[in-house]
DNA sequence: AGCTCTGGCTTGTTTGTACAAGTTCGCCTA
DNA sequence: TAGGCGAACTTGTACAAACAAGCCAGAGCT
C-alpha cells in the first residue's frame, strides 16, 4: 500500500469514525505533512482521493471541509452483483436459464470490437437477493471468452470472480447506461411482477486492462430492490444525463 | 487556463478528431512532457484528468490506452436540466406549477441540517424538452434561500444559472440516488403518461462550496427521454448500487 | 457600529529529481 | 520452434522548492 493510499485511509477513517464531522475543517496541508512526516505532495494525493469520494471539497485559500461520512465500494462491489450483495449483508444467488452460441449483430461487432458475424455467447441469468429474485441479467460475451463462461457452474455465484481465478480475466473498465423500462412478458414471469411495471435498466459494457471488450448486457432490476447512488463534485463527475435513443 | 488543463484539452480534441482512435496508444509521459515543453509532473496532471473522465485507461509499465472518444459534460450540465439541454441541442423550458412554504419533515430537517420545524419551500416544476413534457421536478428548498427562489420568474429556464446570477450562488456538491418508480397520478397527468408507467426517478440533495445544503429534490424522467451514463474503472468509480429501502 | 483593507494562512500550479515496479519485446538457448 | 531471460521503456510514488491565487480574520478607519 502507497504512503498517500495509508494517510488517505487514516484520514477516512478519522472521518468515519467522526472525529472530523460533517462540516468540520480538515487539517491544513502543511499539518498533514508535518504529523504524517510526508512531503506536501503526498498528503496532496491522500486528500485528492478523499475529495474524488466525494468525503470531502475543497476550494483554493480555504481549509478543506468535511462532506460526508460514508464509505463508498469500490469498483469491483459495482461491477460484481454478488460481491456487492455481500459486501451489504445479503446473500447472493443466481442461475442461468439459456446460454447459446450465435453470431454477433452488427451493433454488438461494433460494441465488442468483433468482425461482423463473429461468435458471440449469449446468456440468460436470473439473480437473487436473499432468494428473492431482483435482476434478469442478458449478457453478450465476446467469442474468445466464450469457453471460459461455459466452463462456469450454472449456479456459480460470482462470475467476475470466477473468471478471474480460471483465466485471470480483470475486468477493469466499464460503461453503464441506466434508464426505466416497462418490463416485458418473460421479466415478469422471471422477477415475478406485473407485465409494464417499472424496471431498473442498466446497460454495460466492460472491458479489459487492455482496453479489449470482455462483454456488454442489459441489466434489469426490480423497482425498488435496487439504488445507484452517485457522489460528484466540481471536480470530478463521471456520471452525464442523455437523452433518450 | 491552468497549463495542465490546456494539455488535456489539447490532447482530449485529439483524441475526439481521432488522431488517437479506441485501442490507440498514447505518447509516453516523456514524450507529451517534450512536445508541450512542460514537467513531467504536469503532463500526468492532465492525463489525469482524462483518466478521471473515462477517455484513456492507464496501467503501471504500460503506455496509456485509449477507451474512448465521447466528450463527457461538466458538473453544470449535470446539475442543471437548462444547461444540459442547450448543450445537446435542445430547447429547455419549464413552468413552475406550484410554490408554497411550509416546516420541514423530520427527515429534510437532516438532510438539509435544519433544525426541526425551521421553514421549507417546496416547488413543484414540469421541465419540457422541445416541448414535450419529460420531467417532474419536487424540490424542497432550505429557508435561507427561499426569498431568492421565490424572486424567479415561474418559467424561468435555468433555475442554477439565474441563482447564481441574482445571489452568487454556486451548486458545488450533490448526491444522487437513482432508481425506477411507477408514475403516480400527478405523474402521470403532467407527463401524459398513464398511471403506473416506469419512470426514472433521480433524487437529490445539493450542497454549497462550503458544504451547506441547499436543495433536495424528487426529479422524475418520463421512460426513455433520458438515460445515465457512467463510465468507470477500477481507479475512480463514484457510481455505487445501493439496496432499495 | 459598520466598513475597508491588509497581512498571514491555505490551497493550486509547476518544475526537477530519484527510485520503484510493471510491461514489452527482442535475443538467446534448449 | 518454443520458452526463458533480460534490457529498455513506461508508469507509479515520493521528496523538495518556489510562486500564484484565493480566503479570512483582525486592525484600523469612518
Amino acid at each position: 500500500m502507497a504512503r498517500y493510499e495509508q494517510i488517505a485511509s487514516d484520514l477516512r477513517d478519522a472521518i468515519v469514525r467522526g472525529d472530523y464531522p460533517i462540516g468540520a475543517q480538515l487539517p491544513s496541508e502543511a499539518e498533514l505533512a508535518l504529523r504524517y512526516s510526508a512531503a506536501r505532495g503526498t498528503v496532496r494525493q491522500a486528500v485528492a482521493l478523499l475529495a474524488a469520494e466525494g468525503l470531502v471539497g475543497s476550494r483554493q485559500g480555504a481549509r478543506r471541509i468535511v462532506l460526508g461520512s460514508e464509505r463508498s465500494q469500490s469498483f469491483a462491489e459495482l461491477h460484481s452483483f454478488a460481491q456487492w450483495a455481500r459486501s451489504m449483508g445479503y446473500r447472493a444467488s443466481g442461475t442461468v436459464l439459456s446460454s447459446r452460441r450465435r453470431p454477433c449483430s452488427p451493433s454488438e461487432a461494433v460494441r465488442l470490437s468483433l468482425e461482423p458475424g463473429e461468435e458471440v455467447l449469449d446468456v440468460l441469468r436470473l439473480r437473487r437477493l436473499d432468494g428473492e429474485p431482483v435482476l434478469v441479467e442478458r449478457t453478450v460475451y465476446a467469442g474468445w471468452i466464450a469457453p471460459a463462461v461455459e466452463r462456469l457452474d450454472p449456479d456459480c455465484e460470482s462470475v467476475t470472480q470466477e473468471l478471474y481465478e480460471s483465466v485471470g480475466l480483470v475486468f477493469a473498465y466499464g460503461e453503464h447506461l441506466i434508464d426505466a423500462v416497462a418490463a416485458g412478458s418473460e421479466d415478469a414471469r422471471l422477477l415475478g411482477v406485473r407485465r409494464g411495471s417499472p424496471l431498473l435498466r442498466q446497460r454495460r459494457v466492460t472491458t479489459t486492462q487492455e482496453g479489449r471488450p470482455v462483454e456488454c448486457s442489459d441489466d434489469r432490476y426490480r423497482a425498488g430492490s435496487v439504488t445507484f447512488s452517485i457522489r460528484n463534485s466540481t471536480a470530478a463527475n463521471p456520471l452525464v444525463r442523455r437523452a433518450g435513443d
